[in-house]
DNA sequence: TGTACATCAGTGAACGCGCGTTCACTGATGTAC
DNA sequence: TGTACATCAGTGAACGCGCGTTCACTGATGTAC
């Protein structure tokens, strides 16, 4: 080794969070290798030090989003707090929709992720199991619907809001529907913001 | 004119729905020109008799999804039929996620329009306008909500439920948010298959 | 009705360009002695 | 401690390839006479 301990992972790792960022972006097809390696103060050849493929890089930064949210979310569980209405509040929300690069994937790269390989895919489910796990602790079965379908279904449909919002043009439009996302949901489940769960 | 009348815009109009399908089913950037043209049974070069850019294709291809569906409510409301509950059903349903080449674009290409152009955005909208006019008219104003706001959350979940589908690799898993979501919504609203509004 | 001509939808080769990937090279830094 | 050497993360030129677009050409068909 000659070369300070864990810069190599260092880097990689500051490669991945560029490449997440620019993908939310623009998209995974759209951003070059070149742009990647430029954004993480790097030229092109360097690139395959680290990966073998721009597909494998893709994976990575979505496995990386999933394991973050997961932590967080194991955190949060941890201190006994209830997730539910925070998430949804902060989900389906203006400062979501408009901070593009940190944005969740589910709603960024929805189209790409459809298309791209098993790998890719996995980790997109991933991501959006674990949005899904956090709304299932904040109902309760029902008679006709069990806690694991209402969480599908709410969760879908964050995503819904979320995806469609960020793709319409006009901003205004865009907000109505976000916002009138967030209330439909908060109403039907009796969450709001000033009457937390739990 | 030395062409049998109407050839041409049959032609391109056969570009137009071939282009729809390959867009939906792989993407706007990753279908080429010859692709489309030889799906078409035509060659390459042609083209620019028909689109002055690949742009131009894209946003006719939206268009004439929207205009079909909404002459296809118009024609429904004059009958009429109430669409909300059909609508959702055959939305939100197997079916529809599987049917790649003909599955509403909003499902197929929402990352695609969010990176593209105003005027890919603006058929985009009008797509998502279509569908929650649909629903606004099955359900009432209530006293926190009105109807208009509780059809963006509807036809926005619904969406949402699709474009997570489609995307999850594991059919299975698909399958349940799909009727999940159709589950929830129809609940909340009081629709049934067996028991449609009006 | 028959013939010469004009039109233009469609053809297919060619062009630039950008991108993913490869590769020979560099030079800073850790290690052996 | 000081010096020679080995390593390998990072560089940047070069490669193939595919794609959007252009363009000179073709040939079937409608029109003029």
């Amino acid at each position: 080794m000659a070369h300070p301990t864990g810069q190599k992972e260092e880097t990689r790792a500051r490669i991945v969070e560029n490449a997440r960022k620019l993908f939310n972006r623009r998209g995974f097809s759209e951003v070059s290798i070149d742009e990647i390696m430029l954004a993480a103060g790097l030229t092109r050849g360097g690139f395959y030090n680290h990966f073998k493929t721009k597909d494998e890089l893709y994976v990575e930064a979505l496995q990386d989003f999933a394991a973050m949210r997961e932590s967080e979310h194991r955190r949060a569980l941890d201190e006994g707090i209830s997730l539910a209405v925070r998430v949804l509040e902060s989900y389906v929300s203006d400062d979501h929709r408009t901070d593009v690069e940190n944005q969740c994937p589910l709603i960024a790269l929805p189209s790409d992720v459809a298309r791209a390989g098993p790998q890719v895919r996995d980790a997109y489910e991933r991501v959006f199991r674990a949005l899904a796990h956090v709304f299932e602790s904040g109902v309760s079965d029902a008679e006709d619907m069990s806690a694991r379908e209402q969480s599908l279904a709410i969760a879908s449909a964050c995503v819904g809001a979320m995806v469609i919002s960020r793709t319409i043009d006009n901003a205004e439009f865009a907000e109505e529907i976000c916002l009138a996302a967030k209330k439909y949901l908060g109403r039907i489940n009796g969450w709001s913001a000033s009457k937390p769960l739990q």
